[in-house]
DNA sequence: TCCATTTGACCTAA
DNA sequence: TTAGGTCAAATGGA
């Protein structure tokens, strides 16, 4: 680590536990150049490389976290950055690779149910009307009724968190106030393969960019250029989440005039326009909350109004805690 | 048969 | 002690 250890005694602590985090960046960004250099040793050695990148993503979701306006102490608390999960790997090789990190950040399973919970990992939470795509396969584990909560929360873990110990999860909870606004919880930072375009989604724009509004619908706009690379997107998972919306599965389509307003949260992916009457035929609608491409369980008519009341924009606001 | 969701049970942090 | 988070058996759809 070439990071130097003479900082100013002007600057502030959160500023150098950055700077300390972009230089490991840095480095992990080199290191990463010199294995694509060369690429013969890439297949033999994917594993490695997939590691170098969850690591250069925990630093930047690190780096962010000490940066948010919430964190005053600099400290930075992405569970996902104690652990350095190596995807396509199994849990024994996770331990060779980081067996003191995953013991702190692995759910220790010996029995159902016995596990560590989450502490304050980083999180990011956001507040939408529309559930959407956020560009990740989802699948959901849970649905809890919350105290003092009208609405249940459903819990989603990222799909890959077996096949690539990816750790991101996330929950969504209908507003008790506004019914047809959701707080979503992300929880974690992916690690998964599932990058082309998920974390440019999730992880790419600035956190203190709130610019990232896309509007679909007629005149489809979208602002800031870097969400509209996400459109090129991969065919992913469609049914994650939501098994209500299986018979869809075959309508995977791109954006369109008719898409739905689901305007991405962390940026776009492509959204769906689907006969939303179907959902609201004696389906439980917080069953129907679910993440993924089909983000949404709004009935016919809560979908009519939103797109009437938000004029077709996805409103957001995000809070990092 | 496979895969995803549902849901009650279990466990931990507060 | 309790609320919240997760697990895993049961269930259902393709």
């Amino acid at each position: 680590m070439e990071s130097s250890t003479n900082w100013p005694e002007s600057l502030p602590s959160n500023r150098i536990k950055a700077i300390q985090e972009l230089t490991n960046g840095q480095v992990l960004t080199n290191k990463l150049r010199e294995m694509l250099g060369q690429p013969e040793n890439i297949k033999a050695d994917i594993e490695s490389v997939n590691g170098v990148v969850a690591q250069i993503l925990g630093m930047f979701d690190n780096t962010l976290s000490i940066l948010s306006p919430s964190n005053l102490n600099g400290i930075p608390h992405n569970p996902n950055n104690d652990v350095i999960t190596t995807p396509n790997i199994s849990d024994d090789q996770k331990s060779v690779v980081s067996d003191e990190s995953v013991k702190t950040m692995m759910p220790v399973k010996t029995k159902r149910g016995c596990y560590k919970r989450r502490k304050t990992g980083s999180t990011r939470t956001k507040f939408t009307y529309t559930l959407t795509d956020d560009g990740y396969a989802w699948r959901k584990y849970g649905q809890k009724t919350i105290l003092n909560s009208i609405h249940q929360r459903n819990y989603f873990r990222c799909s890959h968190k077996f096949e690539q110990g990816c750790q991101a999860t996330k929950q969504v909870q209908k507003i008790d106030d506004e019914p047809s606004k959701y707080k979503i919880t992300y929880i974690g930072v992916h690690t998964c393969n599932n990058l082309q375009r998920a974390q440019i989604i999730d992880e790419g724009p600035d956190p203190m960019d709130n610019s990232i509004l896309i509007s679909f619908g007629k005149n489809t706009t979208v602002k800031n250029n870097k969400v509209g690379t996400c459109f090129q997107s991969t065919k992913h998972t469609p049914m994650e989440g939501n098994p209500s919306l299986s018979y869809l599965k075959h309508e995977q389509v791109s954006l369109s005039d008719h898409d739905a307003p689901w305007g991405s949260v962390m940026g776009a992916s492509q959204v769906q326009s689907y006969p939303m009457s179907k959902f609201s035929s004696g389906l439980d609608y917080e069953n129907m909350v679910s993440p993924g491409v089909f983000s949404s369980t709004c009935s016919t008519h809560d979908y009519d109004d939103m797109a009437k009341g938000h004029d077709l924009d996805d409103i957001l606001f995000e809070m990092y805690s």
